[in-house]
DNA sequence: TTGTAGGCGTTATCAC
DNA sequence: GTGATAACGCCTACAA
């Protein structure tokens, strides 16, 4: 029962239940020591209900400092991974009350999101997918920060194991005999993506089996890159008999590569991905991978930024590591060495 | 050199700028008939820049009645083509100086989501994938909306020519010799997805091939749904020889249905998707599909909200429809009659 | 228990 | 030109 275009204010219903409007503030927040009687209570409620009364969000940020938003900032939706975050960080904040102000942004772009997100008074916000490290100082300071997916001192994270997921990539293809191994990731310097790099060459370099440079490619983590990628490697004189992938799109990109130069999976070539998206059961033939829990990251951020917020900043940062799980599916075989005709 | 913590405030800036607060504000907002004396002009600004004060737009929006922000309101982003709309969209929100709030919500969520938004004094929404129909008049009441790829009478829109795209699949299966047609399809009433169906009805029935009930598959809009309808499809007693699907995700679906269970594509059954998500070209072969331009439907939304919200809701509802394009790949050939051994 | 006063940081309307 | 003064809608004291 609202009337039309203005919102109803904490004054007219004051007006309307013949108390002061500071009381009917007090009604409505729901405090606990906040004495009222019963009486006035009610009709104050009453009221309040009647004519639909809902507090105006930016007066309330203004006088208690806070905004009840927080900011997502991700380097780009085309990657599923990232979209899960989203999904997840927004179902748990909605839930709490807070808004999701989305960022895309890359490089310099970052720091003028930030600005921007400052000046709306943000509570707090959560990064995906880009290095803080990379980041001016002052850009992150003083704001509630939970990084997805990288570690960090300063900071608290939410992330997967993904030194571990490289490691879990070595072992599965060393287990299935490959001894030529590939590694295809992205040039820039993204946290999760260097760290699965590192736990595969370090597996590796463990079983003795090192990397020759040439089969180190570097190209975008999208799936033309992977694609580019793969290209490359297969043009090698000779040809690696597995290769991991920083993540799936590239994996996906490196499928293709495949299926168009008529390499068999896994007959030919092993390859291995890294986030377990939707789309990696779609391709035929499937392919394996190491599954991350992305939405449970993107909850847990706004869990723990929340936390954060509430304690008023004075708590120590924390960490938090998920478990990465081998998929393996149709992309990964036993080696097979020199076909017999 | 902000001081820690706490943000500098206008009244701060006057304060060492030996000015009153009001004037700092008359400096800094660009208003042309605000004429201050150039001395104290420069004077404020170069304080204001010192400090790195920067306006709370809280406390803006509050006095001017506008947050600078927009609602964006989708059913899920596991959609790519919902998660391009949200690109476009913020990419032009964020140029405009405006906030994009993600919501992602699903049945009576929807209506929750919007009072969330209206108490943050959101300037304008922008709703893509559910219907509008399908929620309470009051629920949209007084704020303003752009719809994506849903057809209203009452509020502007910004959409793809769905109808078309079903028509132009129609033809496309009909020219290539199909004559037993398929269609899987959502359950739920999602404007687009309707609008789809109708188009390629429509022109099947001009064409004088009808479609037969047990050929209309509903399921999810999802590569699940896709998958189900598809199998549903390839159990008939009588295949069809050729299914086009409300979008691309369940076309993808379908295509692994195929996969499984060893029809061929095209040789066996045509394929037609719809959307032309970038997932599109993954999988072998390639599917062929109707492309609707994602990314620019989020940007035309906002630039339309946007104008709208400059002309103070004194504008007529405005329509915008962008045209969409067969793509034809590989899931798509010539009808082969029963096949000679 | 409840009303009054004051302020959050900004903009808008006036006198000066 | 410039500076008070009054909102915007709410919350936190403190006084009644």
């Amino acid at each position: 029962m609202r009337i039309s275009n203005s919102r109803v204010t904490a004054t007219e219903v004051a007006r309307k239940a013949g108390v002061s409007q500071p009381t009917v503030s007090l009604v409505l927040s729901r405090n606990p020591k906040a004495r009222v009687a019963p009486a006035t209570r009610a009709r104050v409620l009453k009221i309040a209900q009647e004519l639909g009364y809902r507090p105006n969000r930016l007066a309330q940020g203004l006088v208690r400092r806070r905004s009840y938003a927080l900011g997502v900032i991700v380097p780009g939706f085309d990657n599923p991974v990232y979209a899960a975050v989203i999904s997840g960080a927004e179902k748990v904040a909605a839930q709490a009350g807070y808004a999701v102000l989305l960022c895309e942004a890359k490089g310099s772009e970052v720091v003028q999101h930030l600005e921007a997100l400052r000046d709306r008074q943000i509570d707090g916000v959560i990064i995906a997918g880009i290095a803080a490290s990379t980041l001016p100082a002052a850009a992150l300071d003083g704001l509630n920060v939970v990084l997805v997916n990288q570690p960090s001192e300063k900071f608290s994270t939410v992330g997967s194991d993904s030194l571990k997921a490289g490691t879990i990539a070595a072992e599965h293809l060393l287990a299935l005999g490959h001894r030529r191994l590939a590694f295809l990731g992205p040039a820039d310097a993204i946290p999760a993506f260097r760290l699965r790099e590192r736990g595969f060459f370090q597996a590796l370099r463990g079983a003795g089996v090192p990397l020759s440079s040439e089969l180190i490619q570097r190209a975008a983590a999208t799936v033309a890159g992977g694609l580019a990628g793969m290209r490359a490697l297969l043009a090698l004189s000779e040809r690696p008999t597995a290769v991991f992938c920083a993540n799936d799109l590239m994996a996906l990109g490196a499928h293709k590569a495949c299926s168009v130069a008529g390499v068999g999976l896994p007959r030919d070539l092993s390859l291995l991905g890294c986030d377990d998206i939707e789309m990696a059961q779609l391709v035929t033939p499937e392919l394996s991978t190491i599954a991350v829990p992305a939405r449970e990251l993107g909850a847990r951020a706004v869990r723990l930024l929340l936390k954060q917020i509430d304690a008023h900043g004075a708590l120590p940062p924390a960490s938090q590591l998920l478990a990465v799980k081998l998929v393996a599916r149709g992309t990964t075989g036993q080696h097979a060495p020199a076909q017999p005709r």
